[in-house]
DNA sequence: CAGTTATATAACTATATTGTTATATAACTA
DNA sequence: TAGTTATATAACAATATAGTTATATAACTG
């Protein structure tokens, strides 16, 4: 449970959420990544540090580069818990279905 | 896509994570969520303004009393953009069954 | 080997977050 | 109405976060 700090935090960051959105169109090296943005090397390789820490991104060593790649175990977490909250949005809705459908004859 | 960090960052925090565990099991008032807790109740108001402001719960008013119940949107928005990186991990998958299947024969 | 390229890390600053205590407000209750 | 209960907000301190520049390291390249 102590993962999800970290995934969820990595998530919160809208410049890492645009990095996971790039590599879910395929494998890039860190330059790759600090190309799209106004933000200089190290700072993306600090959120890329972040996202391998939170269990979303793994990295290869291919001689001088790291090509970053989605990796599934933080998704995975997440999803199970989020599961949680879905399952009580549902129930909870069908409670006030059964509330709407009980009131509704008396109408 | 600008809700995606209050509903991410909200999550992030495992005192919120608790609270919306919690309501997952009902609604609750605010003195009900600081009791299992060993935080002030002005640290739980200020959770639960979080948690309100990311759409993840939603309050009414009763009397002096604040019940507090799990809201659906901000989970649908996380699930539609989890979907994304889902789908990307899904691909890659299949890519590397690709590989995998290829290179097993020649072997 | 000298220079360049790819990446990481350290040091620092600015801002945000989380908690606390003290206090305000509004609705019950005797 | 006086006191209590439920909740919110302000002010403050401690820590975390995200960015920058400067610098280190390791692998290519001529």
């Amino acid at each position: 449970m102590a993962d999800l700090d970290a995934a969820f935090s990595a998530l919160a960051d809208p410049t890492r959420r645009a990095i996971l959105a790039r590599l879910a169109l395929g494998e890039a090296t860190v330059m790759e990544l600090v190309e799209p943005f106004e933000l200089t090397q190290p700072a993306i390789s600090r959120h890329l540090k972040v996202l391998e820490g939170a269990g979303l991104i793994v990295r290869r060593v291919e001689g001088t580069k790291r090509p970053c790649r989605l990796a599934p175990t933080a998704v995975a977490e997440i999803d199970q818990w989020l599961g949680m909250l879905r399952r009580a949005l549902e129930t909870n809705y069908d409670r006030l279905d059964g509330v709407l459908a009980a009131i509704k004859p008396e109408k």
